[in-house]
DNA sequence: GTGTGTGCAAAAGGTTTGCAAGAAA
DNA sequence: TTTCTTGCAAACCTTTTGCACACAC
């Protein structure tokens, strides 16, 4: 369990004022065991019904978006009409299940390491993501 | 340069009627050297701009979901506002440059084989992808 | 002729923006 | 008091949908 007075100092340490909105968005985030996957929506939500309180959308959106530029968070490379967040800011890949819109994390040391031959000339590779699609045996995929 | 009958051909045995918009359609992807990254609003300008015909965008978005589900487009898993498509549908991955929005192809042999040793319970893995964001060398990654 | 495909406009859904009011420093 | 942040509504963009008309077979 985190305390608030950590988040305000996390925030303050990075030119972010703690105001009220941004340690609640802390609390749901970043007070759990587990990581967390997320929309936009589904923060906005549990922050609505859970926290029965009400911060504006717009709001919603700069704070991750403030959160992932000072590296709090990370935007997960899937293709969908949502972006995803996750709140394991750690190097490893995922799984996404095909069944049920699910991603899954999967540890870094689950799959060996991944050598490149080849790059593109004159840059540097920022990040490397690996997505893994899953479904029931039985399914056939598009 | 492959001939219009070829496609007419293709298209009537994976049971898609040959129209003309398809057949146009089909034109532009598949008459190519290279691979072709695009996005729906790429490839209605194209037809729009270089052959000066006009297709409407509602026609474009169903044959390009109608070419996929027949497999021949590939959907590229990154995270955008828009979906990109691949004419390439062979096992391989992708740069990403961040500088110019480009994606690149990466041959399935310019990186060494993906070992996972981990799965997920009752499922079956359908496709892996491999996304390598890369930047110039002076450059912050968000 | 029957069934499929096309095109248009409208709607939907996620995200961004402009701006006035409010809170933090 | 100055600067940053919030909230609302409108705008924006991509994608989807409904439906009448047109085309392929």
């Amino acid at each position: 369990m985190i305390k608030n007075a950590e988040f305000t100092d996390k925030l303050r340490s990075s030119g972010l004022r703690p105001t009220k909105q941004r340690l609640k968005i802390c609390e749901v985030l970043f007070n759990r065991e587990k990581t967390f996957h997320f929309t936009i929506n589904d923060l906005a939500q549990i922050i609505a019904e859970k926290l029965n309180e009400k911060i504006s959308l717009a709001t919603v959106y700069n704070t991750v978006h403030a959160f992932k530029k000072k590296g709090y968070l990370k935007e997960i490379s899937i293709n969908s009409d949502k972006s995803y967040f996750d709140t394991n800011i750690s190097n490893h890949h995922h799984f996404f299940d095909e069944d049920t819109n699910e991603l899954i994390d999967c540890d870094i040391n689950d799959i060996d390491s991944i050598k490149i031959k080849r790059n593109v000339t004159g840059k540097k590779i920022t990040s490397i993501e690996v997505l893994m699609k899953v479904a029931t045996d039985n399914q056939n995929q598009n």
